[in-house]
DNA sequence: GTCTATAAGTAGATAGAC
DNA sequence: GTCTATCTACTTATAGAC
């Protein structure tokens, strides 16, 4: 199929994305102009509104394919076996998932403040679909007997605060291993809601 | 003294820092302009530079500001005692501190990447020193063979990221005190570094 | 699908009157 | 110390040519 010149539908909506991204996790969704996003592609401003409707449902677009695809993930891995090894499956699942999209996390929850009211309000859904996941786990180790949690409602936010801290400081090219750092918090994890 | 009509250079300094913290915990340093900040304290955009020499200088005048004060608290409890001790001190001030001044926690840990160079670099060392504190109680503790964890640096920043965490969630009206809080977070983190 | 040009509005910061 | 007015630059988003 001929193709009209400077045309590249299929090029120029995963690099919006990827160029987004990058831009809102480095300087923030309110200090990224349209035009820098375009320059990072390679386009005019214009261009880009040929891909979203508008600048607010860009951002809405890039938290909400991250949070599906953390849901998604989650949904593969959920395991079977008693509390104390889902909460290791999870703990780990948590790290390495969060460490290989480090953007996405970023922009997932430094920019929640620039959401519209509803889009927030999704945003919220998910995410607390996700913390319902250890919540259920916490709560079936506490039933079993295995842990002991005062609340298991605060132990799971305190547990993914821990667990996403990851974020702030790993590199990869530093010390440690994905695999080592998740060893040292599964370590951490255990013991804070053991008996 | 006779005071010029209109003048209250005593009130607008406090009022712009308040209205400031709370504009841009709210929504955001780049997303706040000086017009809001002017309107919010009750003058015209310009007055402000009467008392900041630029929006910059303004973020980085209630950072630094957030951070001193939580320096000093801290030189003030920094405690006797055995590692146990040391650390359950620390925990119960890094929660009450953080929880009674939200905004400033959250433009602090937010609004780093709006700073210019010099300034992140400034915060930067604030914040590892605060860091250091907390990671001499458990070095502290191993030494004593009181606490067991396999990296004190990595085990600094996830007791602080959990703890801080305490932020997104807890509100005055909710059902628990500050001190149940402390109390519940503190027996996570005494199990966490437990032998 | 991308371009250029532009509309309509807002940004940070300054000048000079009072 | 605060006001009004303004400068210059930039903002999101759209229109119409190609």
């Amino acid at each position: 199929m001929a193709r009209t010149a400077g045309s590249h539908s299929d090029i120029t909506g995963p690099r919006l994305q990827q160029a987004a991204l990058q831009l809102f996790a480095r300087h923030g969704y309110a200090a990224v102009s349209m035009r820098q996003i375009a320059a990072e592609v390679g386009v005019q401003a214009g261009a880009l509104y040929n891909y979203i409707p508008d600048k607010q449902t860009l951002l809405f677009e890039l938290m909400r394919g991250h949070m599906d695809a953390l849901l998604a993930a989650r949904a593969q891995h959920g395991g079977q076996g008693g509390a104390l090894a889902r909460l290791e499956e999870f703990t780990r699942f948590h790290i390495s998932f969060h460490l290989a999209r480090p953007d996405a996390v970023f922009v997932s929850y430094m920019e929640l403040r620039n959401l519209s009211p509803e889009n927030f309000a999704a945003l919220e859904d998910l995410r607390r679909r996700y913390e319902d996941e250890l919540e259920g786990i916490l709560r079936a180790g506490v039933a079993e007997g295995a842990f002991a949690v005062a609340d298991t409602k605060i132990a799971t936010l305190a547990v993914i605060a821990m667990l996403t801290g990851v974020t702030t400081w790993y590199r990869p090219k530093g010390r440690l291993t994905v695999a080592q750092v998740e060893t040292i918090y599964w370590d951490m994890v255990r013991k804070a809601v053991a008996r």
